[in-house]
RNA sequence: GCCCAGAUGGCGGAAUGGUUUACGCGUAGCACUUAAAAUGCUAUGAGCUUCGGCUCAUGUGGGUUCGACUCCCACUCUGGGCACCA
């Protein structure tokens, strides 16, 4: 009989999916277990290699944990709202929701062709209205608590898919989707202020347990930063212009004050500048210069001065000219800075411009103190102060507590702590998208839809394009978008402004612990009983879109209470990844390359278990990993050799070995202990050597170890495990079964290979009793013969003994 | 520029203070075959060798240690993330 796992494969899977066996079961008593896999984006091209890489991984965690009795939540769904649908369905005059339909499909088949044990019964789908009736409902909620607001601000405009888009969405200046250069558009944009808990997001991270990297890039993202607000008088002007600074120390050497060229201060005194029209030119120049040309390192500073505008240092009580310069920017701080000697873009602006300059910092290394003091490079870091008045003496540190406290008393300093994360930009100008659930009434003003009018649907357009202004298409539904007002009963409109694709993924995992056959009740019991997420698996591209996202409108709706405070404030346990599949040569998998592998054709050609096992195999879960054609035959191979032996040596009972079983034992140590540490690839090479032993062996399985090893072999290669737990009788199904345990005194050698090191370098090995001490193995490293020779008759200086490992004779 | 990860045979990798190169791929030889494929077995880091072995090798240079792929310092290169953040 020959391995034909396409026909194997195909009746396993027909007698799961048509039972209950991976169902979670609600409220059961067994412990729960909820491993969620990021859910895919169901775009045209169908299922790649690098979901089957992940999604293989986590299905052997679901099978294992269910082995081992747990009552475990392992959903699918699909995150189907979104560009590429919608720009597919332009293109081919199709509704989306047609195409999403048809790729769903494909998806589905796919993943059902692997084999995974997802609980299909909770399948999401989050342009289901039934779903994103909870989506906005969740907006709504956010409405209602103050924290989405609209306002008019420069966005990233891509003109080509003609959407704003959020700074997440934008590389080095382009856009992320299509890559063309993002320009500045201004805008009324719905916003969430996820700023609010740029704290919390940061402090929380001590509750879970993530990848280190993981939290560091979130926290690196959020950007917090603790410095001061300093008050720069402008006499006769304004009261005062206001700078943010994490180096307060450095504030005596400060001789002018540098503005952003958008800071409102211009506009307020255009009167008041001189040389308003060169100011105003240099605002709209760099307006219109592209982030990605920012890039450029060589970038020479530039920067004009506000004629006629003086600022006065609290510190020093000088006068300062004020400029601006376009390093300076609008969003961040208080869009304006002190400038000195001490940061370098300040000093070349100011020796470029001859703007006088002071230094206040003198360095540990003498050598470099001479040339900052004589202006001849920049020091930007820590030191002792002078030309400091009474701060003179005093390490950097010390001088900004008491430079603040000292300025605080005069009312002209205080602490401030600064987060580089800034407001979601949360609506999108397109139609495949979740309509914001929200009237604007020109006597009330914006209203939320009344709880009970949710979902609000999707109208059905003609045209899914965007507009040529910019506007969503929805924007032409007159009858759709004129209704009354919730409030006053009068005319309005309907906001036609759609929801980016992260809002049906920042609740997603609440969906699956009540999700049933396409319902969406929402019930607190269930997802008191599920949550939080054990262990979530995800790509590392989503750490600080996705992952921010998703942990902060999670804490927002434990703060409304709108599940039990019980179940914490961070919706994930444990945050886990793994690393892209690459095409062949290392280089990414793309169309236009041609080197795409299609997972339909390899289960084709060699069978899901085969590609399963081999994308386990290939290398390290969390590294990125090149596709190796051939190494997929190895993968093959290995299957089929336990197949042969199975049916060749079937259960030859009288001629089972011990060897065997000890080596059985010791596999399932290995692989148990593996897959807990994701470490997939030791795994299977684990059992490739136990079926290597067993092959060249004239010996053959107990019943019972050739049970154990088909229940190991399971999670791995669950169709072929079931096939030869069927022909060898056994009872039941093979992924139903108690994962086995390993015997330790099975584990344990009598024997081992004695290590004879001299100097550290080995010279002789030889076999011996495991319990042997030092004197027993000195006595038999000094017989050996050969090391004898070594030792030239010199006296042992010194011996170290390793117990079961080796002997260092030093001479 | 800053942060993180990594560098081991022809290739993917294993080993986290104690036999470097497990497992797999590839390659070579042999067996089976009319032949090929498939399969099985054997060999496979480099150099030297009197065929007993010896020497060298985990990016580079130092250090700690009886002993370093592993720990420490400096550097080079590769991948990823962030970046005019005051």
């Amino acid at each position: 009989m020959k391995y034909n796992p396409n026909k194997i494969e195909k009746k396993w899977q027909d007698k799961w999916y048509k039972s209950d066996i991976f169902y979670a079961k609600n409220g059961s008593k067994s412990k729960k277990f909820y491993l969620l896999a990021e859910f895919p984006y169901p775009s045209g091209d169908g299922l790649h290699v690098g979901h089957c890489r992940s999604y293989t991984a986590l299905d052997i965690i679901a099978r294992k944990k269910r082995m081992e009795g747990y009552n475990v939540l392992f959903p699918i769904g699909w995150d189907a709202f979104g560009l590429p649908t919608e720009n597919y369905a332009i293109k081919k005059g199709i509704h989306p929701s047609v195409a999403t339909k048809k790729n769903t499909d494909t998806f589905r088949r796919q993943l059902k062709s692997l084999g995974y044990s997802f609980d299909w019964s909770r399948e999401i789908n989050t342009t289901d209205p039934e779903y994103y009736k909870w989506t906005q409902w969740i907006f709504l909620q956010l409405f209602k608590n103050g924290l989405a607001y609209k306002s008019k601000i420069a966005i990233n405009w891509c003109s080509s898919c003609r959407i704003g888009l959020a700074n997440e969405e934008v590389v080095l200046g382009k856009c992320e989707r299509c890559g063309t250069k993002v320009e500045k558009k201004e805008k009324e944009q719905w916003l969430i202020k996820i700023t609010e808990y740029a704290e919390r997001l940061i402090k929380d991270l001590d509750l879970v347990d993530y990848l280190e990297k993981i939290k560091i890039q979130q926290k690196e993202w959020i950007g917090k930063s603790e410095g001061s607000l300093v008050k720069f008088p402008t006499e006769g002007i304004d009261n005062f212009i206001e700078v943010f600074t994490t180096r307060i120390d450095t504030i005596f050497s400060c001789t002018f004050l540098i503005l952003a060229p958008e800071h409102k201060f211009i506009d307020r005194h255009k009167n008041k500048i001189q040389n308003i029209e060169e100011v105003l030119e240099y605002r709209e120049k760099s307006k219109n210069t592209p982030d990605a040309e920012r890039t450029n390192e060589e970038r020479a500073v530039s920067g004009v001065e506000l004629k006629g505008i003086k600022a006065k240092n609290p510190a020093t009580g000088e006068e300062v000219p004020v400029w601006t310069a376009d390093f300076v920017l609008g969003h961040y701080g208080t869009g304006a800075v002190f400038a000195d000697a001490h940061d370098k873009r300040d000093f070349d602006l100011a020796k470029k411009q001859g703007i006088p300059l002071r230094t206040s910092i003198e360095p540990a290394d003498k050598n470099i103190a001479v040339k900052v003091k004589t202006l001849e490079i920049c020091f930007e870091g820590e030191g002792i102060l002078y030309n400091s008045m009474q701060f003179n003496g005093l390490s950097s540190a010390q001088a900004r507590s008491k430079i603040i406290s000292w300025l605080g008393e005069k009312g002209m300093a205080q602490n401030k702590t600064n987060y580089k994360l800034r407001d979601w930009v949360f609506s999108r100008q397109h139609y495949w998208g979740e309509p914001i659930p929200l009237i604007f009434c020109s006597k009330c003003g914006w209203q939320a839809v009344a709880e009970k009018d949710l979902p609000v649907k999707l109208p059905k357009v003609k045209k899914y394009k965007p507009t040529e202004t910019g506007e969503s298409p929805l924007a032409e539904i007159k009858n759709w978008i004129n209704v009354k007002c919730p409030k006053c009963k009068g005319k309005a409109k309907r906001e036609t402004d759609t929801m980016p694709n992260w809002a049906g993924s920042n609740w997603y995992y609440l969906a699956y612990a009540f999700a049933k056959n396409g319902k969406y009740n929402w019930d607190d019991k269930k997802i008191k009983y599920w949550m939080p997420v054990d262990w979530y698996n995800g790509g590392m591209e989503h750490t600080t879109l996705h992952l921010l996202y998703s942990r902060f409108i999670f804490k927002f709706l434990w703060d409304i209470g709108a599940f039990p405070k019980s179940i914490g404030p961070e919706p994930y346990k444990k945050r886990a990844s793994h690393g892209m599949v690459l095409g062949e040569g290392s280089v990414k998998m793309s169309k236009s390359k041609g080197n795409v592998i299609n997972p339909d054709k390899v289960v084709k050609e060699y069978g899901a278990d085969t590609l399963r096992v081999y994308e386990m195999f290939m290398g390290p879960f969390d590294q990125m990993i090149p596709w190796d054609a051939k190494g997929v035959v190895g993968a093959r191979r290995f299957l089929e050799k336990i197949y042969k032996l199975f049916n060749r040596k079937k259960l030859n009972k009288s001629n089972a070995g011990i060897e065997l079983k000890k080596i059985m034992h010791k596999t399932i140590k290995k692989v148990s202990e593996d897959i807990g540490e994701m470490k997939f690839n030791t795994a299977v090479s684990s059992m490739m050597e136990f079926v290597n032993a067993w092959n060249i062996s004239d010996k053959d399985l107990s019943e019972k170890d050739s049970e154990d090893f088909l229940k190991i072999l399971s999670p791995f290669a669950p169709h072929l495990a079931e096939e030869l737990w069927f022909g060898a009788k056994f009872k039941g199904l093979c992924c139903n079964q108690k994962w086995p345990k390993y015997n330790t005194k099975l584990i344990e050698e009598e024997k081992f290979l004695l290590i004879v090191q001299i100097n550290g370098k080995v010279r002789d090995k030889i076999e011996a009793k495991a319990g042997i001490l030092e004197k027993e193995a000195k006595n038999l490293a000094l017989s050996s013969e050969k090391i004898v020779k070594w030792m030239e008759g010199k006296e042992p200086k010194k011996i170290i003994f390793i117990y079961k490992k080796l002997i260092n004779i030093v001479i």
